[in-house]
DNA sequence: GCATCCCTTCAAAGCGCTTTGGATAAAGCA
DNA sequence: TGCTTTATCCAAAGCGCTTTGAAGGGATGC
C-alpha cells in the first residue's frame, strides 16, 4: 500500500492558465475554444488554436478526467489462466479493437485477472471510476458478467449474446444461421452423417452454431448423433486428433463442419493422413473467421467456408461500445452481421 | 472536438469527505491511514479500514491522478498495419505484460499507430500525462523510438536492445550466445553447410542471432554462405518455402538453425515432402519462445531448441519498468537472461 | 432615446483526492 | 516542575482542467 510521496513527473509543460496569461484571456475562452465550443469568435479562436500549437500545449489528462468524469479509456478483461491472448481469434478481435479505439484516441486497457477476480475487477475498475465501459467477449450462454455489469449500470458491449434474456449492446454474427446454410449445402448435396467440431460447448456462439447445425438436420427428418458432435477449443491439434477419431469410426461421416479454419486445417491433416480425398472422400466446410494467416482459399484444396471477418467484429464493437458511451439508446446498438457462405472445392456430393 | 457536456457517471458513489465526515475524522487522516503512511494510530486506522470496506469506499482514480501526478498506467504502441497482435511471439510476450501489470494493478493500454503517427503518439502521451512509462517491444539495430522516448525523459522498458548506444532499461535474452552455442553444437557434429532461418533483418534479435552464428562459424574457418540465410517474419509458411528452396540447392545444407519454432514446423514439413529424415538427413534446431500452442518437445521428432519464455519475458520486463517507475537506477535494470539449449533428436551428426 | 438581446468574455466554483505545514495533547527528560 | 519530543490529527492549499452564472458592450427594436 505505502506510496512514494512527491513523485512529481518528468519536465513541467505548459498549463492552461500560462497559455491564458499568454494570451491575455481567460481560462474559460481558452478551453472553450480548443474544445469545440460555439461561444468563442472564430477570430479569437484562431489565435488560440494557433498559440497552442505554437507552444506545443496539450491539456493535462488527469485534469481533464476529474473535471468531466470522463476517463476516455475502456477496458477488457480476459482469464488468466486460459492463455486467451494466444488464441489468434482472439488475437484478431483485438487487433479490431486496438484499431477503432486508437482512431477515436481512448485507452483500451488490457487486464488480465484470475477468475476468481474477475467479477471483482469489473466492480472496483467501475467504482474507481478508471474506465469508461467495457468490452466484453466470448460471452457463454449464461453468462454473470452481463448482469453484473448491468447492474453496475456502467456502459459496456458485447461481442456476441447471451441466453438470458438481457438487453445490451453487442455485434455479433448470424452464427445460427451460417451453420444452418453450411448444413443444409451439405444435405442437398447428398450428405446424411455429417460432423460438427465445434467450440467450447459453454460458450454461446457455439451454442448457436450447434442450433443452426440440428435445426438443419431437423428439417430432414435427421437427428444429430451424439457421437458426430465435438466440443473443445479450436485448435489445429484438436481437429487432427478428432477427424482421426471420426475417420477410423466404423461408419465414418461423409462431411465435416468445423467452427474454425484452425479446426479445419487438422481435418485437412488427419484426411491426408488416411488417405482421404478432401472434397470427394470427406467434405469439409468451416467457418472462417479471417485469420490472416491461414486462408481458407490458399489450402489445399480450397475450404469452403462461412466467412466474416472476427477483426472487422472487433473494429464494429469498438464503435458500438463508444456510441453507447456517447449515449445512444441500447436498442440502437444491437447488431447482426450476415455471414456469406462461400462454395469451394473442399465440398462435394456424397458418395454412397 | 465537440464533446457532450455534463455527462456525469454512473450513480454517485462515496467520496473521502463522505466517509470522513461519517467517522468524524479529517480528510486528510483518512487519506493516510488508507494508504499506508504512519502518522495514524493503528487503532484509528482499524477503524477507517473497516468503515471503508464496509461502506465499499473507492477512490476516485481521476482525482488521485491529478493529486499525485501518477497515473498507474503503462502503454505499449505497435504498428496498425503490420499485424503484430497476430503473431503469436508478440500475444504472448502481452500476456506476460498483462499478468505482471495485473498484479500491480497498472493498466496496460494497447495502442494501434500507423508508423507515421507513432512517434507523435509517445509524444503526445507523454505531454498529456496519459501514462507512467512504455514498454517497447521488437526494437531495431538502430531505433528512433528509444532516442524519443530518453529524450522526453519519460520511463520506458524495451524487450531487446538496440545498437545505438543508448542506456535504457531493458529485458533482453542473450540471442547471440545461443545461436552461437547452437551453431557450435551443430559444428561439433560435423555440420559444415548450415542454413539459418531467421526474423526480419532491422530486428536487433535477429541481428544479434546472426551474428552468434556467424562468430561460431568464423571460430572454425567457416564463412556463413548469404544464400543460406533467409531473413523474414516467423510464420509457418515462410519456414516451409525456404526449407523447400533449400533442400532443392544442388549443395543442400545438412543442418538448419531456425529462428522460431514455427520457422521449424515449416522445416520438418518441408523435410517430409522431400523425403528426408529430421534428425539424419538433415539436421534442424531452432530458438523456442515457449509458445504454448507449439511445443518443440512434443514434434516428431522432438526438435532440439534454445529455449526462453517470452511470457516470462513479458512478466520480467513488466516488473522493470515498475521499477523504474519506482524511481530505481537504469544502470539496475538492465537483464539479459541466459539460453538454455536443449539436445532433442532433430540434431544428429553429420552424415559425409 | 431607452429597453432588450445576443455575442463574447470572464471570475470563480467545483471535480475528489494528496500533501504541506501546523496544532494539540501526551510523553519523555532534566 | 518546566520544557522539548513524539505521536496524532487537522485545515487548507493545491493538482489543472471544465463549467456555471454573470457581466460588458454593441446591435436591434420600438
Amino acid at each position: 500500500m505505502l506510496q512514494a510521496r512527491n513523485s512529481k513527473r518528468f519536465e513541467e509543460n505548459m498549463k492552461l492558465k500560462d497559455l491564458a496569461e499568454h494570451l491575455q484571456l481567460s481560462q474559460t475562452t481558452v478551453s472553450r475554444a480548443l474544445n469545440g465550443y460555439p461561444e468563442v469568435a472564430e477570430e479569437t479562436r484562431q489565435r488560440i488554436v494557433e498559440a497552442a500549437r505554437q507552444f506545443g500545449y496539450r491539456p493535462n489528462a488527469a485534469a481533464r478526467r476529474l473535471a468531466t468524469g470522463r476517463t476516455g479509456s475502456v477496458a477488457i478483461l480476459f482469464p488468466a489462466e486460459r492463455n486467451l491472448l494466444v488464441d489468434p481469434h482472439f488475437s484478431d478481435f483485438l487487433a479490431g479493437l486496438a484499431e477503432k479505439f486508437g482512431e477515436a484516441d481512448m485507452d483500451l486497457s488490457l487486464k488480465a485477472t484470475r477468475k476468481a477476480d474477475e467479477l471483482e475487477t469489473y466492480r472496483r475498475l467501475t467504482t474507481m471510476g478508471r474506465v469508461d465501459g467495457f468490452i466484453v467477449s466470448s460471452p457463454r450462454s449464461h453468462d454473470e458478467r452481463l448482469s453484473l455489469l448491468a447492474g453496475l449500470n456502467v456502459p459496456f458491449a458485447v461481442h456476441g449474446r447471451s441466453q438470458d434474456g438481457l438487453t445490451f449492446p453487442f455485434f455479433d454474427i448470424d452464427n445460427e444461421g451460417a451453420f444452418r446454410r453450411a448444413t443444409d449445402l451439405l444435405l442437398d448435396l447428398g450428405h446424411e452423417r455429417i460432423a460438427l467440431l465445434n467450440g467450447i460447448r459453454d460458450l454461446n456462439f457455439a451454442r448457436a452454431r450447434e442450433e443452426g447445425f440440428r435445426s438443419a438436420l431437423a428439417e430432414r427428418g435427421i437427428s444429430a448423433e451424439p457421437e458426430l458432435i465435438f466440443n473443445g477449443p479450436m485448435v489445429e491439434e484438436l481437429g487432427y486428433r478428432q477427424t482421426c477419431r471420426l475417420i477410423d469410426r466404423p461408419s465414418r461421416p461423409t462431411a465435416l463442419l468445423a467452427a474454425s479454419v484452425l479446426l479445419a486445417f487438422g481435418a485437412y491433416r488427419a484426411a491426408r493422413d488416411r488417405g482421404l480425398a478432401i472434397g470427394k472422400d470427406i467434405s469439409i466446410i468451416a467457418h472462417d473467421d479471417g485469420l490472416p494467416f491461414l486462408k481458407a482459399e490458399t489450402l489445399e484444396p480450397p475450404l469452403a467456408a462461412t466467412v466474416s471477418s472476427i477483426r472487422n467484429g472487433g473494429y464494429r464493437l469498438a464503435e458500438i461500445l463508444l456510441e453507447r458511451i456517447a449515449g445512444k439508446p441500447v436498442s440502437e446498438l444491437q447488431e447482426i452481421a450476415p455471414v456469406d457462405l462461400v462454395f469451394r472445392s473442399s465440398v462435394g456430393s456424397a458418395r454412397k
